[in-house]
RNA sequence: GGGCCGUUAGCUCAGCCGGUAGAGCAGCAGACUCUUAAUCUGCGGGUCGAAGGUUCGAUCCCUUCACGGCUCACCA
């Protein structure tokens, strides 16, 4: 306890139990409104909390990992890469849930995000429990906590008054009212009766009725009273938000405040974490072409682990930048470099070792490994990958002598480097080795020359070469062709992949295997 | 107008419950007959935005100011 803390994880666990005292159970949440494709600005929270969450665990505290749904807000726009806009534009103002997915594979528009996320977290070894608002206002089941928002009306609408320009009118109420007939909240709060009833009017059908609030699945509270109220429902004791909810005003500081003159509630501990940009894929996270990059996005560049590390290793409350350009291999440099020290292959200060060994540790989506994974550079991969067009299985088989742990770590690496090749790789790093199958480039006598020199002196020592000694193989052939090394090498790359440059010679051949490169060079 | 965050070597940033600053890249020098930020080795005195204050001592705490960014004040 008194140790100094390193990481920011364990310092907010620490926070967490000083300010909320001995607990039980711990209650930690997180949560969004499904109105579309959770991105990894998004991401961010979930991450954030799931770190403390697993440092107050490593405390040995029980801990409530709670992710909320915020699925009975109103679909307020069709975004714009939405198909079948037309039709999707009746459900406006209507619940998420009652909105139908638009390609029809759902239950519901929410439910698509919903399941879209769900599915990737256990990647990342984040396991939350999932609350459904739509559920819990529909069942019910705040009938006690919006009686409550009814009865301080008044305390509500002097709090967010506060920060407000135009005061709230003097017959507003702090609840909003799906019509039962049309379903959507173009309604208007008439009465209440002091108990358990509540009256309003529908302003798109005219639909008008009286409602108990413990059988009605129609009351909903608005979003600055929602808030709150859950903290108060669920008990929770931290919940990180942005820094839009942060600021003064914002819906964190009101629901702070109402947290405490209405549910007599303490506030979550929380932190406020900044937004993240794009380097590599224009700078935002949601293009105004409407693509947004998403979890999905970034786990098909980067392994889990290495995710987890990005933002395991940055203060909550700086602003970064997920980078899908040239940076990719040095943040996987950086990861394993990381991994070295932790295993002790690589000595740095002691401060700083401390400090890297717990990135480490809550980078792993499970415990740490027994030891070291088989490391295999980015960079290295991403010329194996291309090599072998792709299969995967080919270069993990390339690997020989090592089980079939650190076979799938390699697999899962080398589909990274892959889809990296493919979407964000500068042509400089593409390459595509010829086949028996391809047209022999056109070349000249030195071209030629250089070509049945190198077949004859190189293809034969590839079997029996390392890196090194292939390497002066090479040069020593490059001189006796008597051309200048560069050009030498001009032919040699123009004929494997039709290109002045390529990958380091020596290891590409060896990488590449005899036969390959045999049946690149056929037709010379 | 309010709030929050930032301002540290050419660049990107680390360091912050106080003890006169570090890492990567760039740069410079050297090595390798080497192509894909090639690799290896060596080299880091920068008023830690400005001015005050607290302290034996501040980049790290307090106050004020400047510049930059974000955000709230409508909804979630």
């Amino acid at each position: 306890m008194e140790e100094k803390q390193l990481h920011w994880a364990d310092y907010y666990a620490e926070k967490i139990i000083r300010e909320k005292g001995d607990k039980e159970v711990y209650v930690c949440a997180s949560g969004i409104t499904p109105s579309g494709t959770v991105h990894i600005g998004n991401f961010r929270e979930i991450i954030s909390v799931e770190l403390v969450v697993r440092a107050l665990r490593q405390k040995g505290k029980k801990v409530r990992f709670i992710y909320s749904w915020d699925d009975y807000d109103v679909f307020r726009r069709v975004p714009s890469n939405i198909k079948n806009r037309q039709i999707m534009e009746t459900y406006l103002r209507k619940p998420i849930t009652s909105v139908p997915d638009p390609e029809g594979r759902e239950e519901s528009y929410a439910r698509v995000y919903e399941k879209e996320l769900e599915e990737l977290l256990p990647l990342l070894g984040i396991e939350p429990e999932y609350i459904y608002q739509a559920n819990m206002y529909k069942s019910s089941t705040y009938a006690g906590g919006i009686k409550k928002a009814l009865e301080k009306r008044e305390t509500i609408r002097k709090i967010l008054n506060e920060h407000r320009t135009s005061p709230l009118p003097h017959d507003w109420w702090p609840l909003s009212v799906f019509c039962t007939s049309c379903q959507r909240d173009t309604t208007k709060m008439l009465n209440w009766d002091g108990e358990w009833e509540i009256t309003y009017s529908c302003n798109s059908c005219g639909n008008r009725q009286n409602l108990d609030i413990r059988k009605t699945s129609s009351v909903k509270l608005p979003w600055r009273v929602d808030w709150p109220m859950r903290w108060d429902f669920e008990d929770v004791d931290f919940e990180p938000a942005g820094k839009d909810h942060h600021s003064e005003g914002g819906s964190f500081d009101t629901a702070k405040k109402i947290v405490t003159a209405v549910y007599e509630h303490s506030p979550p501990v929380t932190f406020q974490y900044d937004f993240l940009s794009i380097k590599g894929r224009g700078g935002k996270i949601s293009s105004s072409t409407g693509d947004v990059v998403s979890l999905k996005d970034v786990l098909a560049i980067y392994q889990p682990q290495v995710i987890r590390y990005l933002f395991a290793g940055t203060r909550p409350n700086t602003e970064f930048a997920i980078s899908f350009d040239l940076d990719v291999l040095k943040i996987y440099e950086d990861y394993d470099r990381c991994e070295r020290i932790y295993f002790g292959l690589e000595k740095i200060g002691e401060k700083r070792e401390a400090k890297e060994k717990r990135i480490y540790e809550l980078s792993q989506i499970g415990e740490p490994p027994g030891r070291i994974p088989y490391q295999v550079p980015f960079r290295h991969l991403c010329n194996l990958v291309q090599i072998h067009v792709g299969d995967v299985e080919a270069v993990v088989e390339g690997f020989k002598g090592i089980v079939d742990d650190e076979k799938d770590y390699i697999r899962a690496r080398a589909r990274c480097a892959w889809n990296w090749i493919n979407l964000y790789a500068p042509d400089e790093f593409k390459f595509l080795l010829k086949g028996e199958d391809d047209k022999p480039i056109e070349t000249d006598d030195t071209g030629r020359k250089v070509l049945s020199l190198f077949k004859n002196e190189v293809i034969e020592k590839l079997d029996s070469c390392d890196d090194q000694s292939l390497s002066k193989v090479l040069f020593d052939t490059a001189r006796k062709s008597g051309l200048k090394t560069g050009d030498f090498f001009k032919y040699i790359y123009q004929a494997l992949i039709g290109k002045d440059r390529g990958p380091r010679l020596a290891n590409f051949l060896l990488a590449a295997g005899k036969e390959k490169i045999e049946k690149a060079l056929k037709h010379y």
